[in-house]
DNA sequence: AGGGGTTTTTGACATTGTCAACAAAACCCC
DNA sequence: GGGGTTTTGTTGACAATGTCAAAAACCCCT
């Protein structure tokens, strides 16, 4: 079935994996340390933020402010979580990319690796 | 080790991709082919000239024009071809999206597909 | 009510994605 | 051998996504 779920960009697709990874702990400095250490992409907080407010207009991802956290100083966080259409277009990216690369690996004369 | 392959946007990895694919058949109408049947990507033709030239410029992918096809009309093609960097940056992008899925599937409270 | 600490939002620019319109060959035919 | 037809490649322009520095907002303390 040819889905027209929304394409995503490399690094929305990268942003919702990691919220998707982190759960309800999914906010700004969590997710770009997720980025950072296992996406082997340091991105600043803000493209962070960025990207989410975007994809949140277009349906793919959903955010609420929590409560304040009460130590220190601090504003309280924007948790972010990945809306079903987000889930359905991540799962679309996947699938296409594999399906790319079982036929490279497959029927060509390239060798990879 | 952290290798600092070129980060590749969505659509330059798919076309890659495909070139890899395509092998010596890998010339303007066939990627297109490639990417509207297998990828879900329906892009116009110059979409994909313009993005392999992008992609030559910063030494992903190679090209040169062929023979004339000796068939009713038309310009000789362009071949293209990965470059070793290409391929490079293919796996790093590959590996990155596996550790990502990978840890949305085992340790998340989150539960997909 | 002012200050230092933490987080988010805004404004701006760079890169990538996208296509319609245009140019270039190569073949055929009279 | 020049014009028409066919196939392919190139340009110019704009939309969407990637990116960050700087500003704003908020919270808790004294």
């Amino acid at each position: 079935m040819a889905s027209h779920s929304q394409q995503l960009g490399d690094l929305e697709e990268l942003v919702l994996l990691a919220v998707l990874r982190l759960g309800d702990q999914a906010y700004g400095a969590s997710i770009r340390e997720e980025l950072t250490a296992q996406a082997d992409r340091s991105v600043s907080i803000s493209t962070v933020y960025v990207t989410l407010m975007r994809m949140e207009e277009k349906g793919l991802s959903r955010s609420w402010m929590g409560e304040p956290s009460g130590e220190r100083g601090g504003k309280a966080k924007r948790h972010f979580q990945v809306s079903p259409e987000g889930i359905q277009a991540l799962e679309a990216s996947r699938s296409v990319r594999e399906r790319m690369w079982a036929r490279v690996e497959r029927g060509s004369a390239a060798h990879v690796g």
